[in-house]
DNA sequence: TCTGGGGTCCTAGGACCC
DNA sequence: TCTGGGGTCCTAGGACCC
């Protein structure tokens, strides 16, 4: 019996992950770029969040401030775009279906990567296998990606890394399918590139001596992860030792949603904040009304500006439960700003708010509350408001504390067009 | 090194119960 | 009234991910 015919009776993962996902994205439409440096700014043009390969050959670090780059970038004449999330969410989408043709069982893990798995598939030729995906994918949408294989998520992590990095001599897959080659992957990948490990854990390993996932794995090094890392550490263990502990996950509803906003400026009055804080919250209550839900609690996030305030501290979340769950725009925004108005302090320099609402229930599982409930006037009211919104596209109406005159864009300059989600932008062909 | 705007999971400790 | 042992629920905070 050959090697593959006795793995087929094991579970395989796949983790499929897009080159250098939102520049790809740009370059589907403007082709020209395909092949010239590129990067993508975060919201407000704040700073690099992706970078084409040339970019990065080109020396452009990853998370550099707009502002210390900028002449280097037209200098070095580079292409620079605005995040287009409408863009890159629907070409997500877009892979994710052409992904579901090779299995049923996708799991979506972020907007560029997807866990896939073929337990109960008979397939011959992994390599083969997903040669045939990164062809079609390139075929009908023009993103590159890159597959990794192996039998449990975290080995597929691994794999996919070393199929992104010698994308010649791989073709941009990779397959673990054996010890030798297990064992060769662990110890090429660095502690620091192992999924769970981020830069607190990454330096606790290197004091003790573990600088690779093949140390990570050794059994003298177990009492040490246990201490540091608790279950999440073993279970990582266990998934690099190709026991795979890790299941497909279902897509769940959120526990959490959340609108944080940097800002260009500073922002010192409290008239100023209670604006912003009041928009931070009534976007969380429509994204609740949107997935027909309701939130129990509400935290108001603030964070000073760290070089100017004269204490230490310089995040402050309060969190406030609700009498009764809501997605009201009015109740969620008073709530918010009367935590501001318990912790604002006039005088200080303010860089980033946000809104955070917890405690997430599906709308039809409200409790019923003996003395205490929300005006029924509210759900018709906020019906009234989102028809109206979908209607014009524009969000028009506005609570009091918000400021009808003072519209909050973002700062936006290099943003190109909705090509795939707005009709007024679609390409136009020219014969 | 926390860059920007989202998220998740786990654990320790306090409140409270019997 | 803090005395034993055990349990649950909740929250804050720490770690991570993209």
């Amino acid at each position: 019996m050959s090697r593959l015919q006795f793995l087929y009776f094991y579970s395989m993962y796949a983790l499929v992950d897009c080159n250098n996902f939102y520049a790809s994205c740009e370059r589907v439409f403007q082709p020209q770029l395909i092949g010239k440096p590129i990067v993508i700014l975060s919201n407000n043009d704040g700073c690099i969040i992706s970078r084409s390969y040339e970019a990065k050959d080109l020396g452009i670090p990853m998370g550099a401030p707009e502002f210390k780059v900028r002449n280097e970038l037209k200098q070095k004449n580079i292409h620079v775009f605005s995040s287009n999330y409408a863009l890159y969410g629907d070409l997500s989408n877009r892979v994710m279906k052409i992904l579901e043709g090779f299995t049923p069982n996708v799991e979506v893990y972020s907007i560029d990567e997807a866990f896939l798995n073929f337990n109960g598939m008979k397939i011959d030729d992994f390599h083969d296998y997903g040669l045939q995906m990164k062809r079609r994918v390139q075929k009908w949408l023009s993103i590159p990606i890159c597959v990794g294989f192996a039998e449990t998520k975290a080995l597929s992590k691994v794999a996919n890394k070393i199929a992104k990095k010698y994308q010649e001599r791989t073709q941009g897959i990779y397959v673990i399918d054996t010890e030798e080659k297990r064992i060769k992957a662990l110890k090429w990948t660095k502690i620091e590139d192992v999924w769970g490990i981020g830069f607190r854990l990454t330096k606790k390993m290197k004091m003790q001596r573990i600088l690779t996932a093949y140390d990570f794995i050794q059994p003298h090094n177990e009492a040490f992860i246990k201490k540091e890392m608790g279950v999440v550490g073993l279970r990582l263990k266990y998934e690099l030792e190709g026991k795979s502990v890790l299941e497909m996950e279902e897509p769940k509803d959120k526990k959490n949603i959340a609108i944080t906003r940097s800002f260009a400026g500073n922002i010192t009055t409290f008239d100023e904040m209670k604006e912003r804080v009041s928009t931070f919250a009534t976007v969380c209550a429509e994204k609740l009304r949107k997935q027909k839900s309701c939130c129990n609690g509400v935290i108001l996030y603030l964070r000073k500006d760290k070089y100017k305030t004269q204490r230490d501290r310089y995040n402050f979340y309060v969190l406030e439960t609700l009498p009764f769950a809501s997605n009201s725009n009015i109740t969620i925004s008073s709530v918010a700003v009367k935590m501001l108005k318990k912790v604002f302090e006039e005088g200080e320099i303010y860089k980033k708010a946000g809104v955070i609402v917890t405690d997430i229930i599906p709308e039809n599982a409200k409790q019923f509350h003996l003395f205490e409930e929300e005006n029924p006037k509210h759900q018709k009211l906020m019906q009234v408001i989102d028809d109206f919104h979908k209607r014009t596209g524009e969000r028009k109406i506005k609570l009091a504390s918000q400021d009808l005159e003072r519209t909050w864009t973002m700062k936006q300059d290099h943003l190109s067009p909705k090509y795939t989600t707005n009709f007024n932008q679609i390409l136009t062909v020219k014969c």
